[in-house]
RNA sequence: GCGGAUGUGGUGGAAUGGUAGACACGCUAGCCUUAGGAGCUAGUGGGGCAACCCGUGAAGGUUCGAGUCCUUUCAUCCGCACCA
């Protein structure tokens, strides 16, 4: 017999199928197209994973069942080039990066050729080839041409280590994601893409698409979209502002660094000597930070070409023409030299601070303001008593590191500025802090605290209280001034939900302590309900002008009959309380304000309860540490929480305190306080996200260099398009520098160029790209690929985009799949793709851990190397292996005993079909009775496995779909089952089954498949055979098993036909010998049959 | 803390609300032998001699019937995290 080789017969077929280019996607092509796409590999040192087999071969099986299902399938791959660990490893060995990318490529072809995956090989693609970053360069002008490409200075997260500035995704807990050294802020100049223009389509589109919840969820998440409120605090003082100055960034700086007087040109506006008005900054396109009130002290009107060319807070002007450029640019084209412009003189007043929140309704009890110690008003507002303090602190904050400062728990820090503003709704003084606590980098980079209703607040504010009374003695107590922070409630809790009808009253909760047993007193109303019953305290109703602690001790006394105890405290605000008297029979609303007492001793005395009461609940006394898990009601819970811990209330509720908003409740509170401020001008709503800006900069070689030219006379100058690409020169060094300069800045023949614009000299930016530039787009170039005119022909990209499944790992969540998303989106706006989102369905692929259950890595030696498993085993079993593990998506541990276990499956798959092809022909007897079963039975098997096989593969259940080969295996290698196929009667059914299985095997085993189809007598490639149909017929049951229950438990098993009728099924089952036995001396009460499934006789006794 | 997911034999894992544990690994016993990374047969959730009983993290609920649906809760994993 033929043995199973499949180090022979693997070879064999990937030679053949590459020759007659079997994998060929279509462009000209009438029929429905399928896109998979698999993210292509970085090709490191260490070769192909088996991680990257998985995912390989689950979308290599889709695509290969897709195209013998006729359609036309385009399965790419390439290869991303770019980055540092080919960097680093061209530095060790002293090679070229480019020779390195080479070898490295060529090995992961030669493995994923191996492996049998069937890749559009005339299609890869490779990022540091300057025909495909020609494109990737070219689009990055697109978006710098869109202002989406900004150059700026900024405190940027910078890796030592690697010797480059990081993207805010490539930081993970304050270390770099990829070589685990802690980041440090350094200060540059980066190019940045603004991403966060697209915060809000990139998260709302993701409706549009098919993505697993965990992707969708973590990609909003990380966006981080909130919506509040911006609202403006005027420190030290309150003046009537006319209008507002608008500021160029140089000049905001200079004001904010503490010039107090200046001089502003404008367009003339109704200002006179004496107004005030507000100096306000553009930040983006649609947002303005007002950061100062100044009077104004003198104007002026003058043409342009007689405005001086010296400024304050600008360099002096070269020429009239020079200041006239820099006119047009801030105020636009219109101006010329005739233009007049009003000059104001002012004076700095008083600096604004802007803050963020998300609870604009809890404003009223906002005691203070906090702002980050990177905030520009530090320096400004910060007093002369208090500035060695806040000098001291910020040198304090800036010498920690990132990490220390993302340590969550640490104690809280700050420092008064000394500064004041005013709370526009109570009018309170609120100190201005700065404390670390607060970041620069998220909303306005200042908050408003609210101790109350805010937990990182109220632990500020206690730390701050408790340090400045140890510091002033608790005689500062009782008058309190400046920095000592209030703690405001301004809402009350609600608990369980208004009926409308509600009946409302005053009430009190009292909560009775037994120091000495360290038990807490319940009342037990029976189970719990939805708004009623349950284990609660003792409750009950206020007079109308009865004292609280007199309602509580009443209370006590008449529902539980002691009254020996001692009022401890009582809680601050009431809680709202909606729920159902059990007593009265009517939903209430109880305002409860909780109450502590102690109990002195325990007399009791008779209880006095009203009749309604009576015999309703039980008294018990329960352990301390038993109380929060046995109360078992919201309003109750809140009560006990806010009378035994001291903590913020960080919930919504009921307004008190705030005013004219008392009364209102969340959504509406919020509403009302943002017009309000808008009203007065002094606030806005505003929608703030966590995602920031692409740093976009690496000061490395192996990178797309960036196709900028800096030019003296110009500023930064696009690279012509007809000059692209930009190639990265030959260097003789690759080493990164220390100084955050890349090591293309050491190269004067290519740094030093004339300028494209003025033709003086110029030179070229040296940073290069990161590596997710070139997967930002790779899938729009598998379309057309050589395309020398465009990136990709447009026709070709309506054919075959969206991609219709893209799988990849779950660690390019937050960076290479919303990278590419947003690149994508670029292009949809700028008419260059059709489509508004790039895939249509995402899934991840699980992790394989390594045999010992954690992650493979080479320091613990459990990497699995695919080559050796393919050399063993062969590709067949590697692949089936590897989608038997368990659930596509799922993590799951390497075993070389289940490899083992699919091998012998693959070796029983081959024997079986030997012993079918060598089986003697067909007889020209007909099949008697008996052997029309048999067949029928056979088929059924078939069929029902391409049934399960065809749903499987739909729905990426792979590990199951192999089961059920399995299964039909088993099957069909049973001994009698066998005997009977391998005699001569049975040679039709032999060969038919045979010819199924193979097919449907195709897309898994490739070349186990395609070894038998040959042998079956086929000279064409079981790739292009038509997938097979499974015939409904052929996979209906003659007999099915009943389940007979008996009150839903199993009793008997009878066999029936499927049109057996539903009384005949009744009968049969009442007449099954166990059965009666349970219906014995028993009443039908009612019997549910389910056809072809089961009957069950619901008795009672 | 927020968001997401997952809890089923010794193990990986199956089960459109209808016989829980398919398939595989491992294990036990036996057979066979052209000693192979074999193959074949039988068994393998727990308890019980048996009839049967119990069993899908826990507790409730809906239902004739729940691993599956609902509520509460616990545990584990992943992501984010002083994001105001």
């Amino acid at each position: 017999m033929k043995r199973y080789n499949p180090s022979e017969i693997e070879p064999k077929w990937q030679q053949r199928w590459d020759e007659t280019k079997l994998y060929a996607a279509r462009d000209d092509d009438p029929r429905d197209k399928f896109y998979y796409l698999v993210e292509f590999p970085y090709p490191s040192g260490d070769g192909l994973h088996v991680g990257h087999v998985r995912s390989y071969t689950a979308l290599d099986i889709m695509a290969r069942y897709k195209r013998m299902q006729g359609y036309n399938v385009l399965y790419p791959i390439g290869y991303d080039e770019f980055g540092l660990p080919t960097e680093n490893y061209a530095i060790k060995h002293k090679i070229a990066p480019q020779a390195a990318t080479a070898r490295n490529v060529a090995t992961f072809e030669r493995q994923l050729r191996a492996l049998g995956l069937g890749f559009d090989w005339d299609r890869q693609v490779h990022t540091s080839d300057p025909k495909y970053y020609r494109w990737t360069q070219w689009i990055f002008l697109q978006l710098y041409k869109r202002g989406l490409a900004y150059q700026a200075e900024l405190p940027i997260n910078w890796c030592p280590f690697e010797k480059t500035g990081l993207a805010n995704e490539e930081v993970v807990n304050g270390v770099h994601e990829r070589c685990g050294t802690p980041v440090e802020k350094k200060l540059l100049k980066q190019w940045v893409l603004r991403i966060t223009r697209y915060a809000d389509r990139l998260a709302e589109d993701l409706k549009t698409v098919d993505y697993l919840d965990r992707i969708s969820s973590q990609q909003i998440n990380w966006i981080g979209r909130s919506e509040g409120a911006e609202i403006e605090f005027t420190v030290g003082g309150e003046h009537e502002t006319k209008d507002s100055l608008k500021f160029t960034p140089e000049l905001t700086r200079l004001i904010q660094a503490g010039t107090k007087t200046s001089t502003i040109r404008l367009e003339p506006k109704q200002l006179v000597e004496g107004d005030y008005a507000k100096l306000i900054t553009r930040i983006s396109k649609d947002e303005v930070q007002a950061f100062a009130v100044a009077k104004i002290t003198r104007v002026e009107t003058a043409k342009l070409k007689d405005v001086p060319l010296e400024q304050e807070g600008h360099e002096p002007y070269a020429s009239q023409d020079e200041k006239l450029k820099d006119f047009q640019k801030f105020y636009g084209t219109t101006v010329t030299d005739e233009t007049e412009f009003t000059t104001y003189h002012f004076e700095v007043v008083a600096p604004i601070v802007t803050v963020y929140t998300t609870r604009p309704d809890t404003l009223a009890g906002a005691t203070f303001l906090v702002l980050a110690p990177e905030h520009a008003a530090v320096r400004t507002i910060t007093t002369a008593d208090q500035r060695a303090e806040v000098e001291a602190y910020l040198k304090k904050t800036q010498s920690e590191s990132e990490v220390a400062r993302q340590e969550t728990d640490r104690p809280k820090t700050g420092v008064w500025t000394g500064a004041i503003a005013k709370n526009p709704i109570t009018g309170r003084d609120m100190p201005i802090w700065v404390a670390d606590y607060v970041l620069a980098s998220y909303g306005t980079g200042a908050i408003m605290a609210v101790p109350a209703h805010d937990e990182r607040d109220f632990a500020f504010a206690k730390a701050m209280n408790q340090q400045f009374l140890e510091a002033e003695g608790p005689e500062y107590l009782a008058s309190r001034p400046a920095p000592y922070i209030t703690i405001a409630p301004v809402i009350e809790p609600i608990a369980g939900t208004p009926h409308g009808d509600d009946h409302e009253k005053e009430a009190i909760v009292a909560v009775v302590h037994n120091p000495k047993t360290n038990e807490t007193l319940l009342l037990d109303w029976g189970p719990r309900h939805s708004n009623w019953g349950g284990m609660l305290f003792i409750g009950g109703g206020v007079e109308p002008g009865e004292d609280l602690v007199k309602a509580a001790e009443r209370e006590i006394a008449e529902e539980t009959g002691y009254t020996r105890v001692k009022f401890v405290r009582q809680t601050e605000v009431p809680v709202n309380n909606y729920y159902y008297s059990n007593v009265k029979h009517r939903h209430d609303k109880a305002r409860m304000y909780g109450l502590l007492f102690e109990l002195v001793d325990e007399t009791q005395v008779a209880t006095n309860m009203d009749e309604g009461e009576k015999n309703k609940f039980t008294v018990t006394w329960v352990p301390d540490d038993e109380v929060f898990s046995t109360v078992n009601d919201g309003g109750h819970e809140i009560i006990y929480r806010m009378l035994m811990r001291e903590e913020a209330f960080p919930g919504e509720g009921v307004l008190i305190h705030s005013g004219q908003f008392d009364g209102l409740v969340g959504i509406e509170a919020k509403r009302a306080i943002t017009k309000w401020l808008f009203d007065q001008g002094i606030g806005r709503g505003a929608t703030k996200y966590k995602l920031r800006d692409w740093i976009f900069s690496r000061q490395h070689y192996w990178g797309e260099p960036i196709p900028i030219v800096h030019c003296a006379v110009c500023g930064a100058v696009p690279v012509p398009e007809d000059r692209l690409p930009v190639e990265l020169p030959a260097v003789k060094s690759y080493e990164p520098t220390d100084t955050g300069e890349s090591p293309l800045a050491a190269i004067a023949d290519w740094v030093n160029i004339t300028c494209p614009q003025c033709d003086g000299p110029a030179k070229r930016e040296t940073d290069t790209m990161p590596n997710w530039a070139g997967s930002s787009w790779y899938w729009l170039r598998y379309t057309d690929p050589h395309n020398d005119m465009v990136f990709a022909d447009s026709a070709k990209l309506a054919y075959w985009t969206p991609v219709d499944l893209y799988n990849g790992g779950m660690e390019h969540t937050t960076l290479h799949l919303l990278y590419s998303r947003f690149w994508h989106k670029f292009l949809y706006d700028e008419g260059l793709v059709p489509t508004p989102e790039p895939y249509a369905r995402r899934r991840s692929h699980g992790m394989i851990l390594g045999p010992d259950n954690v992650k493979m890595s080479k320091s613990r030696g459990n990497v699995i190397n695919p080559d050796k498993v393919v050399d063993e085993y062969g590709a067949d079993t590697l692949r089936l292996y590897e989608m038997f593990m368990g659930p596509f998506d799922e993590q799951t541990a390497w075993s070389d005993e289940r490899l083992n276990g699919v091998s012998r499956f693959l070796y029983r798959v081959w024997t079986l079909a030997q012993d079918l092809l060598a089986a003697p022909g067909a007889t020209t007897a007909a099949p008697s009775g008996d052997q029309g079963a048999f067949e029928a039975e056979i088929d059924r098997a078939v069929h029902k496995t391409l049934k399960k096989v065809h749903h499987d593969i739909e729905g990426m259940q792979f590990n199951t779909a192999v089961s059920a080969f399995m299964e039909l295996i088993n099957t069909l290698t049973k001994a009698e089952t066998k005997a009977r196929l391998l005699l001569p009667e049975s040679a039709g059914l032999r060969q038919r089954s045979l010819r199924t299985l193979v097919l449907m095997l195709a897309p898994f085993a490739p070349h186990v498949a395609e070894e038998l189809w040959h042998d079956l007598g086929e000279s064409d490639s079981v790739h292009v055979a038509g997938w097979p149909q499974y015939d409904p017929e052929l996979i209906k049951d003659d007999i099915v098993t009943i389940v007979v229950q008996v009150n839903g438990k199993v009793r008997a098993n009878i066999l029936a036909t499927p049109e057996t009728t539903e009384a005949e099924l009744t009968e049969l089952a009442r007449a099954d010998a166990n059965v009666v036995k349970y219906l014995e001396g028993a009443t039908i009460v009612k019997t549910i049959v389910v056809p072809r499934k089961l009957v069950n006789f619901v008795v009672k006794p």
